[in-house]
DNA sequence: ATAGATGCAAACCCTTTGCACATTA
DNA sequence: TAATGTGCAAAGGGTTTGCATCTAT
């Protein structure tokens, strides 16, 4: 796991010099869990008493965004906000007009759908803002509370787990439900092959996931950063349901590459687009195993279209 | 049909006096398409050789935010910009950081979205900002041209009679079909009239879209505003591949329940959004007809699991 | 007559910049 | 020493405001 310290060197441009009063603007700056203005920076580096100029810290920011190390927000104040970057991807913000705290939320179904707006129209996309004003749910109960400041990055690997344990569960539903269907003994061999696999990561996943919320006090009763509707109960549910006994083997083949299809895409999404987070590693490895599932059903899919080709279409096997 | 001149009354807020220069300076405003920003408005009033000052451009502006004349946004360029409320729906941003134009679209399917991550958050939403920043298909070509400047509530009501007409045409299918496979000759009248119901509305609806599009020049070249997925290939397109031989009658029923709710739900949301515009009508009236089917297919369906509950469960009828 | 609208200039807020000085490689 | 960072104050852009003056009701 990288500290904030090796973050700020693998970012710091080069051509630059070191300086004692920016090291500690940038420290202290990713200290903080909000999203900071100019001025609330200033008066935070004031209490360290150092004379340190606004100057200094309106230019030592630009550098931060600059270099990648902290993100411009506009929340319609009439002035910007800084967040930082460190363990931090891109998100989307609920933003209360009453306490004017800030909430973190990133939807995969709609980064989909602005994708797909944007194509619809000829658009180029460089980033998204998505902003819900309103009131929160402690200023509406009318106890005003700080933020939690619960560590983002964990709080998304928790939703990542979860949504990749789900989709493990689902997937070895799914491909015990396909070998037991499947006539084919060759597919199911796959099948069972699969299963196995989708068991062994579960374990894995669910391992990972205790260690975590062991690692991090109080990180389950966060509250839900990512969301992703179609991984809810899993990828693989709703082809779980599509299996029919009717020609499951060439069935069970084509959901199961439409489900590894799709969570491997939105492993490797939001995989590359972390800096650097618990949630990184899980993704990409993820990402990786879903794609090897893939080729194999792909593989198996074609030698069984194959091996149709020369034989009668839908006729029984030697073994039951 | 209500003017500019007629929508500015509506929106006047008591107890205010009337004066010739905010007269203009609302009218001039009222007529751009775009989103201009103070100083562009500053600019153009003061081409209508007027001695307008400044300030009373920008307590003008106020003045028009506050009356729900005007609704000021922010493209993180610093300043803010304005947007007329007359005959413009609520709506969200691409906007082009090369030649600083924005274009404007709306998903019913991402509105959705928010509402259920502001509901998980226990959050109260009352409006929520989407951008897209990046680079619009003009300038990626190299042709930058200007705004078309079309009427967004004429393109709204393109879309929207569009969604109207692929819904009513797949709700035609689906009843057509739902009565051919119904064995309950009750049923089976319930389907027709639905279906002839559906019939009428398409050809209303498509002399009304033929209209439209009579009526403005070029509008259907204009790109997509509205999006809305499920609704693409109409609401009921997926009920009608669901619909098997075994319980038609029912499984008809409950169906078409759930098709009518949705596309009531969505005509009911965008109907109520519109300040007054052609789209308005036609959403309105159709979600009232819409809750008729809905409340006819509850009849029946209550109707039908009434008369089950009497008789042997699953047995034949008099009639074929 | 009186609340409300306007013009003007100043003030305001947030941010950037010019320039002299300090610091680091 | 030469390029870079800092402080200070001034300027900059966008917006609001105090106050005297108009103007509709």
């Amino acid at each position: 796991m990288q500290s904030t310290a090796e973050f700020v060197e693998t970012h710091r441009p080069a051509g630059g010099r070191r300086s004692g009063k920016r090291d500690l603007i940038v420290g202290l700056f990713l200290r903080q869990p909000g999203h900071l203005s100019a001025d609330e920076l200033v008066d935070l580096i004031r209490q360290e008493d150092k004379r340190i100029s606004r100057a200094t810290i309106y230019r030592t920011l630009l550098w931060m965004v600059e270099a990648g190390i902290a993100r411009r927000v506009d929340f319609g104040e009439g002035k910007f906000r800084f967040e930082h970057a460190y363990r931090h991807p891109r998100h989307f913000h609920l933003i209360c007009k009453t306490c004017d705290q800030s909430f973190e939320f990133l939807s995969s179904d709609i980064e989909t759908l602005l994708e797909e707006v944007a194509t619809a129209r000829a658009f180029a996309p460089r980033q998204s803002v998505v902003q819900i004003y309103g009131t929160c749910e402690a200023c509406r109960a009318g106890s005003p509370k700080t933020q939690p400041a619960a560590p983002t990055d964990a709080v998304f690997a928790r939703d990542a787990l979860r949504i990749a344990i789900a989709t493990e569960r689902s997937g070895l539903e799914f491909y015990t439900r396909a070998a037991k269907l499947a006539r084919d003994p060759r597919g199911r061999k796959v099948f069972d092959r699969l299963a196995a696999e989708e068991r062994e990561h579960l374990g894995t996943l669910e391992a990972r996931y205790r260690d975590l919320v062991g690692a991090n006090p109080g990180l389950e009763s966060q509250p839900t950063f990512l969301f992703f509707k179609g991984a809810a109960n899993g990828l693989f549910a709703a082809g779980t349901e599509e299996l029919t006994r009717r020609g499951a083997d060439k069935q069970a083949l084509l959901i199961g590459i439409r489900c590894e299809r799709g969570s491997h895409r939105f492993f490797k999404r939001y995989g590359e687009r972390f800096e650097e987070s618990e949630g990184r590693h899980v993704f990409l490895e993820f990402a990786k195993e879903e794609r090897d599932h893939l080729e194999l059903l792909i593989r198996e899919y074609r030698a069984l279209v194959a091996r149709e080709r020369r034989r009668p279409p839908p006729g029984r096997r030697q073994s039951a």
